[in-house]
DNA sequence: ACGTCCTCCTGGGGGC
DNA sequence: TGCCCCCAGGAGGACG
């Protein structure tokens, strides 16, 4: 359910307010959304590490630590990153989802909370290490993505335009909710293939991809 | 190599 | 009131 603009939120808050912090000790409660990485290690290289600088990549949380390891963090569909811990944050979230939880020496803990388990975190020295990461696409906002490109990408595709711009590798970011809002905006129909598509059309998209995303940020 | 479909999960809502 | 079924839709993997 997160897309990027959310995870650029999610992103620039706990930079705001985690970073600096040192990690007392970790609490794993579904040790299955760990990857790259098995319990004991992770409790092993995360405990007593200082948060460092955070970064998004597509709708990836990565997370430095003062080890120069990469605790990285995708929401799924209904994951949450809570912190602070406070009544309003919890009163709608079920406690038995939480499955990590990371406190500070400060005491203060950041929760990781996931209804539906889709999410997952890693734990890696280089972020390539995560195929998802490694293969990703173009980011959306970034100035090489231009619409001479955008024209290029799409021409030699024959997906159907909606599922071809929900995917990673092609470009990052997007999901189910704005490139429903982007097609419609752009008067353009879900299933249309790709390739059939005027540079016009293109043009189209292009503009309302950047000023979806832009909008909300 | 490429495009589509299935699967992982749980909670909420509609139908009866 | 309660139960069952379907739906939500990110991404990896299976399949054709």
């Amino acid at each position: 359910m997160p897309e990027l603009p959310e995870v650029e939120t999610i992103k620039r808050d706990l930079q705001k307010k985690i970073k600096g912090k040192k990690i007392k000790n970790v609490v794993v409660n579904i040790d299955k959304i760990l990857k790259k990485t098995s319990l004991k290690e992770f409790v092993t290289k995360v405990e007593n590490r200082i948060i460092q600088e955070i970064n998004r990549r597509g709708k990836y949380i990565i997370i430095n630590l003062d080890s120069g390891e990469k605790l990285i963090i995708h929401l799924g569909m209904t994951g949450l990153l809570i912190y602070p811990i406070d009544q309003k944050s919890m009163a709608n979230i079920i406690p038995k989802h939480n499955h990590l939880i990371i406190t500070f020496t400060d005491d203060n803990q950041l929760v990781f909370n996931d209804v539906r388990r889709f999410g997952k975190v890693y734990l890696v020295c280089d972020i390539n290490e995560v195929e998802g990461v490694a293969k990703l696409g173009i980011e959306p906002l970034d100035e090489n993505f231009t619409q001479e490109v955008f024209i290029r990408m799409i021409r030699k595709k024959k997906n159907k335009i909606k599922s071809l711009l929900m995917k990673q590798e092609f470009i990052t970011g997007l999901g189910n909710i704005y490139v429903n809002e982007v097609l419609h905006r752009s008067n353009i129909h879900p299933l249309r293939v790709a390739s059939s598509f005027t540079d016009e059309e293109i043009g189209k998209l292009f503009r309302e991809i950047k000023s979806v995303l832009s909008e909300v940020e």
